[in-house]
DNA sequence: GTGAAAGCGCTAACAT
DNA sequence: ATGTTAGCGCTTTCAC
């Protein structure tokens, strides 16, 4: 209610039940000790009233601020999934979610800007990368919770680790049963706990089939730092010779730019090259054929991630916390063909 | 910053400065009388202090609480597009965005509970349909400047209007110079202006071309209410039987089910039947072969949307206001073909 | 267990 | 033009 219109307060309610102030503030807060004949009383007037307590006034008094500032790129669309979990698990805990879009480039000013006077109990931010020194030494000058999402950084918890490895040993499975043997991967940074368990299945695939790995087939990094135009027309140039017949890829932007590079070059699945991509989303369901996926639950995602930070909210001692674990699912649809 | 760290406040600058408290407030805002010199010497001591104003503290004197509320379905990728522009335009004048996802069920409950207890100066609102009296009724009573996207509910701004109608012009010339001559289109609820100027400028191409049109060609309304699996399966009849030879379909969602209609039915573009998309964004770049569109910038109406409400905010006496009104773009790609 | 009083950091109203 | 005072609505401390 932005305009002026009086609204109740305390005071209406400690008058009109005949206590103090505080004894109202005790009600309502569960704090402090209280009769549960004065707190039924109060509770009474509370609801006759129609009385809501004034956030404002008791952040201002409490330091507590009900408000958790998410900074994330929201051109990725993983993230705005991801945000519909954060979303509902924090309105659940009467939390608010303050959206701050940040880029790849000059996070640190535009989150102290977002940040300056404004009071919040703790960040959730996905980050492009995890060696951005500035960053992190801005992050630990913030002594606030802080989780994030995707990037891990010292020191600080990032609320989910997803296990692929199952999922991957099953999609290889599934690869090897119908006859590929040369498969390429295209995963994130390898420092990310999650990727680490993709490369690790994938490795170990290949080994229990006993066949041989060329380490030029595990293509790893940030997307920035390592997929260039280059290693798409090498990826490009692969398929075309027949040294890969399938590629496993792991990261939703790097399937875009695959996919476009594949055009380019009027290559397609399955016929030319067979693909596993990760996330199901309207693309990946969309493309005609449809693409086989490992999926994850984005939704749960963003809930366990809210979950975490209002546990090092509420609990500093545990700070920081150790990631969820978040399965994840193979899902077979149209774009693998036997060889 | 959550933890107590003792934060520099009003009072140490007007001490470091030498003046009252009453001075550094006309000092930081810009209002009431202060001499230059003064104001030089106040600003110099905030410099000198690091010194940020509290906006909890500003809030909850001045009534003026620098947050916006935006009630939206994130499930919409169009949304999380506009949500960046929201963003940017935001921040840039000083306001905070609150998240709140909402679907398509008990809205106001939802945004009711929001909305309890917390202080907002604006409302952004991403119905799904204008023609919830229940929440109507709601929002007149909320005596806030609200803002709507994509619907428009009587006595609040929507914050855009989509000019569609040359664009649309330009693709049906496009498509007749190809030889068409039978073309449905699909739009959402015919009450958006936007829509309006999509039907009226697809039937004003019919009559320029003197050509008959069957009303039967003209798909319009609620996405929940008109566009059952049974209009889908009418699509793919007709253009099974060649009563239609391409598709105008001017909305993302329904452009989904359309697809997912047509792959059921081993139907696909552009052989079967021209296509012609509204929205540009992955899925219509990476689809194969790309889909030409009808594009609007999203950035944009976010932008326009966010200040639209600040207008609002700040000159109540204007609202509601007219819609800014946003070109479009006709972009030929590989999703049609000659007849 | 409960009421009264102090004060969070600021702006607005009132003095001068 | 500027210093002082009174709260905004609440929680907390301190009496009792």
């Amino acid at each position: 209610m932005s305009r002026h219109k009086k609204q109740i307060s305390i005071r209406d309610v400690a008058k009109h039940a005949g206590v103090g102030l505080g004894t109202v503030s005790r009600a309502i807060n569960n704090k402090g000790s209280i009769s549960p004949k004065t707190k039924a009383k109060v509770l009474k007037s509370i609801r006759e009233l129609g009385y809501t307590p004034n956030l404002v006034a008791q952040s201002m008094r409490s330091h507590k601020y009900k408000n958790i500032a998410f900074f994330v790129d929201l051109k990725n669309p993983t993230f705005s999934r991801i945000a519909i979990g954060i979303c509902k698990r924090l309105e659940h805990e009467g939390y608010t979610l303050s959206l701050s879009h940040i880029g790849k480039e000059n996070i640190v000013p535009s989150m102290e800007s977002f940040l300056s006077g404004r009071r919040f109990d703790g960040i959730i931010l996905a980050p492009h990368r995890d060696d951005d020194e500035t960053l992190n030494r801005y992050l630990n000058s913030l002594e606030m919770p802080i989780v994030t999402l995707e990037h891990e950084i010292a020191g600080f918890s990032s609320g989910v680790e997803i296990d692929y490895y199952s999922s991957i040993k099953e999609a290889m499975a599934y690869l090897f049963s119908i006859g590929h043997k040369k498969i390429a991967l295209m995963v994130g940074a390898p420092q990310v706990r999650s990727n680490k368990s993709i490369i690790n299945a994938f490795m170990d695939a290949y080994a229990e089939h006993e066949l041989p790995l060329n380490s030029e087939l595990i293509m790893k990094g940030n997307i920035d730092d390592t997929y260039h135009q280059q290693t798409f027309n090498h990826v490009i140039h692969m398929i075309r010779h027949q040294e890969i017949t399938a590629v496993l890829c792991m990261h939703n932007q790097i399937l875009q730019l695959l996919l476009e590079a594949m055009k380019a070059d009027q290559l397609w699945f399955p016929d030319d090259v067979s693909l596993i991509a990760m996330e199901d989303y309207e693309l990946t369901q969309l493309l005609n054929p449809s693409v086989t996926v490992i999926k994850r639950s984005l939704t749960e995602i963003g809930e366990k991630v809210a979950d975490i930070l209002i546990t090092a909210i509420n609990q500093p001692e545990l700070d920081p916390l150790p990631p969820h674990v978040i399965p994840t699912q193979f899902i077979i649809r149209d774009s693998c063909r036997p060889i």
